[in-house]
DNA sequence: AAAAAAC
């Protein structure tokens, strides 16, 4: 961390060009960040180097922003990219590919995204053209080399972005084979949120004398990140989402679900119920997954149910709430949810909901964290008194013009006809301001939950 | 147990 610094290193400080520093300045960015700080002078020396780093530390631009001095000095020639960034999804690899953009605004470099579920077309036009940049996830990457498009043997840069999350996703046998059909004689940059002992096998086996950078995250699990547990019947845990979302009027949030099909099925769930929710997970066509993505970075959804595509790396300023929908199967990846929120110095909670089933998932990720979360009973809360039931009754139509449920509760009720419930549309989303925060949201205050605490529907391993 | 990633 740079704190005992006295002096304030600035971006004019670090070698850039005059060219990306106007870029630079116009995007807002006056001071580096501290894994830009350590490593843009390590890069511009042509030395290898490790990073350990999380997204949100501004890791992207760490190793675009170098990447572009050294490579303005060469020239572009067709199929014969010079540098090539992996990423493991796509919406990772179009954020860097953003940002290439960005910085290159007063340069002429040229990059493409080579990656899934888009047109071959496009892609193949850009390589005929000639690009110094290959932006790619693995497959598609492999998938043009064998067709012939590209030839890597020119390639002076080699930067491999999130590779604790490529092992996860059992990239090692793409990476090693990419890394085959790749000069010996590059600059390889590995950046990693974890330094585990394959990440290092790895860097010993692709990288030469690495200089290693590491800095903290930019928000510990238990300091800024409220996280609150729910034990729930899986049957209720939509109606408790809901009752929570409205009472503690959450306007951003990202929903993780562990199946793509649970997604989707929560996602309808809450279109129903009049909230301002889009799906993503790794079976959408990818324009809609862009366009998800867009939609809610810009504050036009207001929330997100997602599967773990999203759980690393995407960088969406400033969301107020996480909600563990499922404790996820593999606990690393509760961290990576959940810093999703509480970025930049601000707070951010966290809702994970467990049933009995969880009880093992959970306690990894206590081990995992060195933090003990203690369930939270809603005051007066009873299971019970939650609606188990998925379509909107008479509670999420009645709420809008009675605000309570009254007498309601207990009795079949009167819905209105189903017509007239579709047709109304969730509101707009207001803008947000300049922090990006939306102002607080307009839904119906919730409806009182009746006394009588945890009772029947209580699991089992909670009563003692 | 799931998800992600190539056609």
């Amino acid at each position: 961390m740079t704190e005992e610094n006295t002096e304030i290193v600035r971006f004019t400080d670090l070698g850039l060009s005059d060219e990306t520093l106007k870029a630079l300045s116009e995007s807002g960015y006056e001071t580096p960040t501290p894994i830009q700080e350590k490593s843009i002078p390590i890069i511009l020396m042509g030395r290898d180097m490790v990073g350990c780093a999380q997204t949100g530390t501004g890791k992207t631009a760490a190793f675009v922003l170098p990447q572009i001095e050294i490579l303005i000095g060469g020239r572009t020639r067709a199929r014969m990219p010079r540098s090539l960034i992996l990423a493991p999804t796509r919406e990772l690899a179009a954020q860097i590919a953003d940002n290439f953009g960005k910085y290159t605004k007063y340069h002429s470099l040229s990059w493409a995204l080579l990656t899934g579920g888009d047109g071959m077309d496009e892609q193949i036009k850009a390589l005929d053209r000639g690009v110094d940049v290959l932006i790619a996830t693995p497959g598609r990457l492999l998938d043009h080399y064998e067709r012939g498009r590209i030839l890597l043997t020119d390639v002076k840069i080699f930067t491999i972005d999130e590779c604790d999350r490529m092992m996860d996703m059992g990239f090692i046998d793409d990476i090693v084979k990419i890394a085959g059909l790749l000069p010996q004689m590059r600059q390889t940059l590995m950046f990693s949120a974890t330094m585990a002992p394959e990440i290092r096998k790895l860097a010993e086996k692709f990288l030469q004398n690495p200089r290693e950078v590491s800095v903290a995250p930019p928000a510990q699990t238990a300091a800024l990140i409220t996280q609150e547990l729910y034990y729930v019947d899986a049957r209720k845990k939509r109606e408790l989402l809901r009752h929570l979302l409205r009472s503690k009027e959450v306007h951003n949030a990202y929903i993780f679900c562990n199946r793509k099909r649970d997604v989707t099925v929560l996602t309808d769930s809450l279109r129903r119920h009049k909230f301002n929710v889009g799906e993503l997970h790794g079976d959408m066509v990818q324009s809609k997954r862009y366009e998800t993505l867009a939609d809610f970075k810009s504050g036009k959804l207001e929330m997100m149910v997602c599967s773990d595509v999203a759980a690393r790396g995407l960088d969406i300023p400033d969301v107020a709430c996480v909600v563990n929908f499922d404790i996820p199967f593999n606990s690393e990846d509760y961290v990576h949810r959940i810093g999703r929120t509480g970025r930049a110095g601000k707070t951010g909670i966290s809702i994970s909901f467990a049933t009995p089933d969880d009880v093992k998932l959970l306690d990894n990720v206590f081990t995992l964290t060195k933090h003990k979360v203690e369930p939270t009973s809603v005051p007066g809360l009873t299971l019970d008194s939650l609606d188990a039931g998925d379509a909107p009754r008479e509670r999420s139509s009645g709420r809008s013009d009675r605000g309570g449920r009254g007498d309601s509760r207990g009795k079949k009720p009167s819905a209105p006809p189903p017509r007239e419930r579709e047709r109304e549309k969730p509101s707009a989303s207001p803008p947000r301001d300049k922090t990006g925060a939306l102002p607080p949201r307009t839904y119906p205050t919730p409806d009182p939950i009746p006394a009588g605490g945890f009772d029947d529907d209580i699991p089992a391993f909670l009563r003692r």
